[in-house]
DNA sequence: TTTGTATCCTACAAAATTAGTAGTATATTT
DNA sequence: AAATATACTACTAATTTTGTAGGATACAAA
């Protein structure tokens, strides 16, 4: 599973990317209000964001957070590495939290390796494919449908 | 990511499966040696699989676990969620330890729960089309291949 | 140049989850 | 009856997650 702390980050990249055509920074407290996340918590995240490249700040008043590169460049599994969250089930198949099993004898034969290694494979298909615009399209087109019925 | 219960159980389960012909029950002392689990730990974890029908149980001298299934009809995701494994990237899409998300308004219209979704189904598709059985023969060809080299 | 506002940084702290242990009861075979 | 294996109950320890507190720093506007 995805910590919050993940979850929290693509909502509030989610939120920069629909302000990206304004170009004007976003606010942690306005962001931590629309998307009801933690202020302080929020804050920590998105410092994380920064120092990852995904996001700039400016301090002082008109200070906030802004989109560093276009929504439609932004993968979710850009966001998640950077927030923490592993994407594959074991860590000895994870490619940002390798970690080798101290009880397999050969990593190599490993079955078990084997079958998670490809649910992996087919989970960061889809997620390096999904940017922030990705997801905004989809989140309009629900919307459309949901008002329809 | 899967816990090490998880892994334990699948690991464990696999040696039963190898063990299916004989039909021998194996100790639980056997198994830890054999896979470097924590014995007091996979008791637990091998109740647990009992309990959930997954394998059957004997005590007393001569006793121990097997398999109650052929391995060809054990699967991966069933093992998972029987040991309270998540599958799903974030509880608001997972069948078994779902939970909605407190901070979205519209579950329906959530861009990130439709990816995430979608980011399930692949992952259940394979792991629920792959057995204890399957397991065993990756795990042969993996040898095979790795002798060869 | 002061004041207000926003991010930045350090250091915690609470809560939840995971991983594992201890000890005893119960069943079964020899 | 003795030996051996699982079953059950009740903890404990370690780790990770999810935050919070409080002051430092940067910056714009009056």
């Amino acid at each position: 599973m995805l910590p919050k702390k993940t979850k929290y980050a693509i909502k509030a990249l989610i939120l920069l990317a629909r302000e990206y055509k304004e170009q004007r920074p976003l606010k942690i407290s306005k962001i931590a209000e629309a998307e009801r996340i933690p202020r302080k918590f929020l804050e920590a995240i998105m410092v994380q964001l920064r120092n990852e490249g995904i996001v700039e700040s400016k301090m002082g008043p008109t200070g906030g957070y802004t989109l560093l590169k276009h929504p439609e460049e932004v993968m979710l599994s850009t966001i998640i590495r950077s927030t923490g969250g592993p994407i594959a089930l074991l860590p000895c198949v994870s490619l940002n939290f390798y970690e080798r099993c101290d009880e397999c004898v050969h990593e190599e034969t490993c079955g078990l390796r084997d079958v998670v290694l490809e649910v992996r494979e087919a989970s960061i298909k889809i997620l390096s494919k999904t940017s922030l615009a990705d997801i905004i399209k989809r989140e309009n087109k629900l919307i459309k449908k949901h008002n329809l019925q």
